[in-house]
DNA sequence: AGCAAAAACTAATAAGTGTTAGTTTTGCTT
DNA sequence: AAGCAAAACTAACACTTATTAGTTTTTGCT
């Protein structure tokens, strides 16, 4: 009889947790089968059943414990002092290390939320909202103070946090680019440019 | 008994194949089932085999259609003249009209060319491949003319292909910000950035 | 009008889905 | 060593999937 590896501090429902947002990375959510998932786990896929609820829960733990390490971080920025340009700066380098330290969970969360069912979705989506209000706010404030130059917030916002996104397809290339030069010089670009 | 409507100069397959971009979007390819596209396009599922080969094939078929139309303006920028600034804009130009034009079928494309099958999924990754690499290409030269700040060339593409992707968000708002602001905004942002 | 081809239909298949029920094994506590 | 709860197992269910076979209807041409 098989039985479910546990580390030290991880409790085999974050272990099925982990599995999870790896095999549906790579394979997609309604792709990724309860048998599939219970043979990375080594166990027989109606065991997964004594340790989570269903497929759709391992989402919903998925997509919103990033969700809400963003709303946390987020929070953090807005109460804090610094010049506009200072602000965004550390929201993009959070974005990178969040990534980076979350990797498959983050992936998950970007792709796969359309398929969380209802009321999570809304409430996903509500969170979103927030999240992406709160940067248009900072851009606002910093055109205000013509710290900014006047651009669409909205499409300030939206190329930032795209380009940011597009991290996903980093990974492939981890040996050739740092995580150092990664993030500083895509906030230097995201900030001042590229031509000179 | 139904009829698949078809307008004057777009074969049923080409119906088909656009109603499938449709709802690949909106629910994933794995989530879409046959028997949902047929019921959009007005007709029994079986039905459909009479104009295609396969649902694979309608994936094959989106994916290729816009990676080929992608290569075309990249190739036709390579051959142009003028200042790397100058290329590097139009290129940003045409990603986003190309998704105005295309959403559907660009959604899909970048989302779920992951299900495409061999040798096909490999032949779509080269295409890909390629196209980064002559991005890069614009921006190394630019670097070595002075034209462009000394960054790294990876990074600086990734992040503007990923600003542009994300403009598959913007659709939700269309009518907020027109696609003039648009256009002028993101390339005005990853290219001469945001604070002043 | 009549004939052939195109394209619709119905019925069916084999494989795979998430999940439940019921049973056996494991491993900790006494 | 005994007993009990946790967690594994096997078997099965009710559905859905893409696709094929075989048949009927529609369409366009002479």
């Amino acid at each position: 009889m098989a039985k479910i590896q546990t580390g030290k501090n991880i409790s085999k429902k974050e272990v099925i947790t982990q599995k999870a947002a790896l095999l549906f990375k790579s394979k997609s959510y309604t792709a990724s089968s309860m048998r599939e998932l219970a043979d990375m786990v080594g166990v027989e896929a109606p065991s997964l059943y004594n340790h989570i609820g269903s497929k759709s829960e391992l989402l919903q733990a998925i997509c919103f414990k990033i969700g809400n390490q963003f709303t946390a971080q987020i929070e953090k920025i807005k109460n804090s002092k610094g010049s506009i340009a200072a602000k965004m700066e550390a929201v993009i380098r959070f974005h990178i290390e969040i990534m980076a330290q979350n990797f498959d969970e983050v992936y998950v969360a970007n792709h796969e939320w359309k398929h969380l069912k209802e009321p999570y979705l809304s409430e996903f989506l509500n969170i979103r909202r927030n999240y992406e209000k709160s940067l248009m706010n900072f851009i606002e404030t910093g055109i205000e103070r013509k710290e900014i130059k006047p651009v669409n917030p909205y499409v300030a916002v939206l190329t930032i946090l795209s380009a940011v996104r597009g991290l996903e397809f980093w990974q492939r290339n981890k040996k050739n680019v740092s995580l150092q030069v990664l993030e500083n010089d895509m906030v230097n670009h995201l900030l001042n440019g590229i031509v000179k």
